[in-house]
DNA sequence: TAATTTTCTTAACCTACATCAAGTGCCGCC
DNA sequence: GGCGGCACTTGATGTAGGTTAAGAAAATTA
């Protein structure tokens, strides 16, 4: 398993002893999630966060008519979770699906708190990784509040460059809160105009 | 200055000792805003989180058309600030605002820093205070992606109960994400409904 | 209390986006 | 290698909520 990747992502915000390294790795669990699968669905408990490690996941929650609403992606190197359910441990709001054959690092939740008791640091990394999230998802609903479909396109181009190509267009035009239809009439039309 | 709602909205999370407390209370600076005044306005750096003693202050944003969208009410026991300049150090998005006469108690970037060394219990206290701001934050986000303005009317009244009577109602209407003559018309057809 | 500003209401008309429906292209699977 | 389904497109029509405007009511201020 390539732990490369998530302690170079710790180091993004703090600096890990080799021990402590080790301490860290030996509650992760590794899994693989098959395209189309769950790592969690509707109504469970979440019990772990999760970090990607290659291939892409979504999260997204169901309305009552039925539509999908895409929360969040998560490529590589990302953190991935229900966070209402993590937190409240109480049954979950978002389905969390493979896009593509993925690889994660799972860390309970009991493993993540006892980090935060022996080694303090974790708890400093987890809060700026939470205020970064918070930030991003303010920024999320302002855009959802004041911008066009268009002009909420052009910033999740801005955004997220690598995911454009290869995600189907329907999980864009969720992400940024209209139908596949009018998704699909927005580019022709944006394409029109220049 | 009332100390005691301060301490005891941390109380909900940790336990200080006598002095950790008198650490705690020596960083805090007492402020008045008066009706109508600005806690902190856009472009401004955001450096000081703030504790609401008494009164009620709103933050919100003006999107390139001049409309206000409220982002967050804070009544008396409420934490505020603009989360991404105090963050990042760059100039602000939000205008806090006085809705009338209030009191905050004001804790430094700096001085919030200390604690986070000083006294780890703080860096503890502030990832579970961000982390509820998230879930608050991306319910929000999902109700305003699924749900029709009258819903999301009504969860505002179950969640700010007291705010609902003497908040002026084009404040709400913004926070909810319509104009206040969508507002009104709104209410009225409710009323009409039952 | 009068004057002034701000908030709220009501009405006619407008627009961004949704819904429904039908057709085309393409990709994964037996 | 054919076919069943899913992703995408395009068109006609529907609707939640916005805009503009003007007056009534309430709250501040003088």
């Amino acid at each position: 398993m390539p732990l490369n990747l998530i302690l170079n992502n710790l180091e993004k915000h703090i600096h890990l002893t080799r021990e402590e390294q080790e301490t860290f790795t030996a509650y992760l669990q590794p899994k693989k999630v098959k395209r189309k699968q769950f790592l969690l669905t509707y109504g469970e408990v979440c019990k772990y966060s999760a970090f990607v490690t290659s291939g892409c996941l979504r999260g997204y929650t169901v309305d009552k008519s039925g539509i999908e609403h895409v929360l969040s992606f998560a490529p590589a190197d990302w953190w991935i979770a229900d966070m209402y359910s993590l937190i409240s441990q109480k049954p979950g709001i978002q389905n969390i699906e493979a896009l593509e054959d993925t690889d994660v690092l799972l860390l309970s939740k009991a493993n993540q708190e006892k980090l935060y008791t022996q080694i303090p640091k974790f708890e400093h990394f987890f809060r700026i990784l939470t205020e970064n999230s918070l930030v991003a998802s303010q920024q999320r609903l302002i855009d959802s509040l004041s911008l066009t479909a268009e002009e909420r396109y052009n910033n999740f181009c801005k955004r997220y460059p690598t995911l454009i190509d290869h995600l189907p267009q329907k999980q864009i035009a969720s992400y940024i809160g209209v139908t596949p239809e009018f998704f699909s009439r927005m580019k022709a039309e944006m394409v029109r105009k220049r």
